[in-house]
DNA sequence: TGGCCTGATATACCAAGGTATAGGGCCGGC
DNA sequence: GCCGGCCCTATACCTTGGTATATCAGGCCA
């Protein structure tokens, strides 16, 4: 039908990025929207944390900009529970009544930058840019180990076991007796192991196995 | 002469932690000293960064509490400089006339807290040992890793060469004509390094190699 | 000058890894 | 019931890796 390529996982590096904006004043809002739309940047706002995620926002590199007095629930604890939620979009606090005690705690959940009210316009465009950026380098290393993860997904119990011992630098023999098997069988394995996860060497393989299995797997 | 091993670079896990307390204020000095020697920790006072940076400091986990206003720099500064100086002890800031900026740069800059005056005697407990806690936990790390630099250190260049290309998953025969060799001498270099890096697998090398060198190596 | 380290090489042998082909048992889905 | 996937095994053959022993040459230093 078409001449374009259609992935259901494509390269997330080049697109276009956004910015959700949340915060209950609709003019600072609107300000706010404004500002980085006159940068280029796709700006979302939203009245309320649950406005937010209610909404379906693109498969894109992000940045939130977050007020810490939101309605019902402050800022900061929206961004613990996104962090829970396994939702990692770097955040960037605006305030208008912000203290030394907030800003540190904000930055130490892991914030991209804390601005008191008034601002200067390119501190917060500065910091929306770091954010974008934080989170393009995110979705990046995600996007690799997830693809590495597929292949793992792929292989059967007993070559997992086997991929597993490989790794550790068991030889062939001594793979055989832990499993109780015969040196051929985990040869077999051995092999489909290399096809499936795509290495081309035993060094390759290792580094597989340690990305795909952190510490202690199956 | 003696039956106790004497190390030139003993574990450092379990040394006793210091704490470092830099204020030109000799009052609070002294009182932060004797809150933290109350909890049993090795505290010891400067009246500034120069006279931090002249005394020989243990070689033991440790902790620096910061004043942000110090004599002719500030605290932001002078973690800047140390940082600079490759010197990564973890720091607390203290103030008393801080505000947000300065304690956002502060901790983007990796300070482990930013405590406001007056704060809770517990506060600046807790951050000292969070600190301590970090220091250990990248002294292990260094000291791990610079004994594989030693090991590395003692190979000459050409096992060098081949640790890098085996650990880059070539075959010996591809390594030979790549470095102009016969196999035989290929695999006599190959047994030595595994030999020297105390290597016992190949699996085990490839994990060194990439520790020692992280990216691009002679 | 003699000893030592580094580097390179060779022969010979054995262990380990890899591939192809072939076959059997088990189980769940069509 | 048949098929396919998974698991296991075997024979045969070849490649690759690893070790031991020995030799030779250059550079460096006491």
């Amino acid at each position: 039908m078409t001449d374009r390529t259609v992935s259901d996982r494509p390269a997330t590096a080049m697109e276009t990025p956004f910015v959700a904006i949340i915060d209950d004043d609709p003019s600072i809002r609107e300000s706010l929207v404004s500002l980085l739309r006159s940068v280029g940047l796709t700006a979302l706002p939203f009245a309320s944390a649950q406005d937010f995620l209610q909404h379906r926002w693109p498969d894109a590199p992000g940045c939130l900009v977050l007020d810490v007095r939101l309605p019902g629930q402050s800022g900061l604890e929206f961004q613990r529970e996104l962090t829970g939620a396994g939702i990692h979009l770097p955040v960037v606090f605006i305030t208008g009544h912000g203290d030394i005690p907030m800003s540190v705690t904000a930055m130490k959940a892991g914030a991209v930058e804390f601005l008191a009210k008034p601002f200067r316009d390119q501190d917060l465009i500065d910091a929306v840019h770091t954010g974008i950026e934080r989170d393009r380098d995110r979705r990046r290393a995600v996007d690799a180990l997830s693809d590495l993860q597929e292949r793992f997904r792929s292989l059967t119990p007993r070559e997992r076991e086997v991929m597993r011992l490989v790794a550790a630098g068991q030889l062939n023999k001594q793979i055989a007796a832990e499993l109780q098997l015969s040196e051929i069988t985990v040869k077999v394995h051995r092999a489909s192991v290399m096809r499936k996860m795509q290495a081309r060497s035993l060094p390759d393989l290792v580094r597989i196995a340690d990305k795909v299995t952190p510490a202690g797997d199956a």
